[in-house]
DNA sequence: ACAAATTTAGACAGGCTTGTCCAATTCGTC
DNA sequence: GACGAATTGGACAAGCCTGTCTAAATTTGT
């Protein structure tokens, strides 16, 4: 395991103040003046993995964005598959819980660290999200006020289930996951069904 | 300032294990000794500040749950009334915001504790919730399969635009907090609105 | 006003952690 | 095999924190 995984695991088992920098190169399997030669000092070795953190995080998001079903064949589950593999491999996987521990632990103490991490991440990924609601329901698919309100509330919903376990740190097994995908799905879609006559209709209509 | 109230903004602000008694002690106002009589050591006064804010919020959870609109007039601003008040009183205030950060950070090395808190807080919670979602089913006011998924997915819901200020310790404004109750009704109610015909009425035929 | 109980300030030992230094060892590469 | 670079283990100082102790000051009850 590289020192700065190591480092992610130990800050976010026992915090930045109970870190250890010892426990650290130990987890790694190097020692402690390895640690201090690649990262100068502890508080830079928590921006690292901070940073690397997002980064990987953000990468695993936008790439199960990009398998968002905009030509759904069964919406509601292409839907719920999106929301596992959503879950799957962004919000359930270590990345994840880890990035979201150490912004809650953290956040507070380092404004500008996270705020970048804001601004990349969540506000970036709820715009994406809210493109491709708004193309589903401009094809018919959905009827949608707010596109970024209802990726906002598709998020929530999908995860209805699972905050308890992520407030404990918990992983959610493969079932829950899927079950919480599903009420939230089906929840969602039945807010937001599309209507019989979708934008694309009307605007084919206008053309011909 | 009490002692415990002191305990519980420092362990919030630095950590379990960043909090120093001298800071505590200065903060309530006494002197370090003080804090050592009343509470013996750092543990003990962790666990006092937890038990301190589990009962404080329990206590405000269900004295906001018994204000649920169980005869509502106009069941949409009823539920955004209630979701305003819910948010205000028990998940934004200092209790709710200072309890789920000590969760989130120490959960995992107190279980037995936060066990405690999971029974007596979120499970009654939702049972509670869910009973009255039931009881406007059953009146007809709204179409529910599962009513303990329909009070997670409310909480869920009137939260969804909530929860970056919240996984960064925030206080939203009174405006965001209205805005997401609404967003989120709105939606719940999309999915949920009651039909036509109530189960009450068909109770009150059948007994006719 | 007086006596008991509590609180206070400060000193103190013990332990732990960070970050540095250094000599010895190992590793990568030619 | 040889040479330079990186790694290692351990010692080390400095600082911080916990928890205890003590004697003085303050508060409380009567």
């Amino acid at each position: 395991m590289s020192v700065v995984d190591a480092a992610a695991s130990v800050f976010c088992r026992e915090g930045y103040a109970g870190a250890n920098i010892d426990l650290i190169a130990a987890e790694a399997g190097v020692s402690r003046q390895t640690v201090y030669n690649h990262h100068g000092d502890k508080e830079k070795l928590f921006v690292a993995v901070v940073r690397d953190l997002t980064e990987r995080c953000n990468a695993g998001i936008f790439a199960t964005i990009a398998s968002f079903p905009d030509q759904p064949t069964d919406l509601e589950a292409d839907l719920i598959a999106f929301a596992v593999r959503m879950n799957r491999n962004c919000i359930c996987n270590r990345d994840g819980r880890f990035l979201r521990k150490l912004i809650q632990a953290e956040g507070e103490r380092y404004p500008e660290l996270f705020a970048e991490w804001r601004q990349q991440g969540p506000s970036r990924t709820w715009s994406a999200l809210a493109a491709r609601f708004a193309r589903l329901a401009f094809a018919g698919h959905l009827s949608i006020g707010d596109p970024d309100v209802a990726a906002r509330q598709f998020l929530a919903l999908v995860n209805a289930e699972l905050q308890i376990t992520f407030m404990l740190g918990g992983m959610p097994t493969e079932e829950e996951v899927l079950r919480s995908a599903t009420n939230g799905v089906r929840t969602f879609l039945g807010a937001f069904a599309g209507k019989k006559s979708p934008a694309g209709k009307q605007a084919a209509l206008v053309h011909a």
